[in-house]
DNA sequence: CCAAAAGTGTTCACGATACACCCATGC
DNA sequence: GCATGGGTGTATCGTGAACACTTTTGG
């Protein structure tokens, strides 16, 4: 506990990354998918990496999470939460702290945002489950974060992360079936869901091919989850 | 994603800081306790504060709380997870990242190390529901383990890490009491453990001022809980 | 014998699962 | 009409909580 770092604390870095969720519809399930960038320089020059970057002295490191990932998908995140900080001294060449985040998107703004031009470049998405050997430790840190997302999506209430504002039961059945891997009952989980205070129904419909399904919208007022210090108290 | 830092955030610093839990015997209830540093130097001079020092160059984040925690307690933990990195701007007067960690110490041991004389200078014990205003953003990061711990006790079987090797079911329970600040059950505590595979009876007892209660051990071979990237997979 | 903790057995409520069944729409 | 997904009802099973009861010790 001296208040003085030893020089050699100075070498240290640290850098903030995010493993970004979104979903893409499949013709049998859905996919979760991530950006990854291809990076333009040593180490590993060439390789896809999780987007991030280096802390800046004046931001915190929820700022630099949403920092870096606004700067590589033009999109705020509708859900955002620290995951891990790795610390290996030979996870990279220098010395580097990375505290890592994983976040949400709505699959409706990736997808407008993907239509749009102004799509950031060297940024590919690719499905979680046929990923590429990736950059540093970062295919570790992506089995983490789809280990943490599958357990959370069981007991809380985030999955809508990945959704619109408005959608139907089984649009946010296929969004848990995707996340979790496995397929559920429609009727149990309509139960389940309604049951909570989570879901409010609306009056309006989706149609489609076969008998209209009623729209929902997520509570606001219901805690989604626990995001770290402080949500909690 | 440059692969060089900018200037400023070399002005960064890493610290490694632990929140160490152990058990206190109360007449009522056990009550968890937690050991605090005295700070002789600005800022926050006098303050008591969590254990903790820089991360040095050649080590890793897991092995700098280990070593802190040795530094302060003269022993090794039971259990060592990581919390969470704080890294608010304004939460030190210098620009401090530091990755948290919670450790579980069988009490017997700390019992024995401070009857002995090597107890080191400057560290005291303090009930958790009890503590003083703390250096820093301290207090919010005992309040998040605290939570964290009481989380994971619901979920999974680490209590034992406050115990000895050989413990009753009456000290166990009593563990969980403290940790969770309510009453349990006996009988169906009892059931509960015996019917998972986590404990091992022994042929020992101990006698005490009624009938003899048999005397169980962990089974080293039960997965104890997830402690972050690495042990899910 | 009595008090108190150790340990056993029984019951009940509730949530998750399985699945039978009706409803409304497009074709 | 019929195929298909939307939506309702109901039986079952496993788990946790509540609690009555027996056993074994010290005093």
């Amino acid at each position: 506990m001296t208040s003085v770092p030893p020089s050699d604390s100075s070498a240290i870095r640290v850098a903030v990354s995010t493993v970004i969720f979104s979903l893409r519809s499949r013709p049998g399930a859905d996919a979760l998918m991530i950006p990854l960038v291809r990076r333009t320089r040593d180490p590993f020059d060439g390789s896809w990496a999780l987007p991030g970057g280096w802390l800046d002295e004046a931001e915190g490191l929820d700022d630099a999470a949403a920092r870096t990932l606004a700067e590589t998908t033009a999109l705020s995140p509708s859900y955002l939460e620290q995951l891990y900080a790795f610390g290996d001294v030979d996870r990279s060449p220098a010395r580097v702290v990375s505290v890592v985040y994983w976040a949400l998107l709505r699959s409706d703004l990736v997808d407008a945002q993907r239509a749009a031009d102004d799509a950031p470049e060297n940024v590919e998405w690719f499905d979680v489950d046929d990923l590429p050997a990736l950059a540093f430790d970062h295919n570790r840190i992506v089995d983490y974060a789809v280990w943490r997302l599958r357990n959370k999506v069981g007991y809380s209430r985030i999955a809508h992360g990945l959704l619109p504002d408005e959608f139907t039961l089984s649009e946010l059945r296929e969004v848990y079936e995707a996340v979790l891997g496995r397929r559920l009952d429609p009727s149990n989980f309509r139960r389940l869901l309604e049951g909570s205070e989570a879901l409010i129904p609306t009056e309006s419909f989706r149609t489609g091919k076969h008998r209209p399904a009623r729209l929902f919208r997520y509570n606001s007022e219901v805690e989604l989850a626990d995001r770290g210090p402080g949500f909690p108290g």
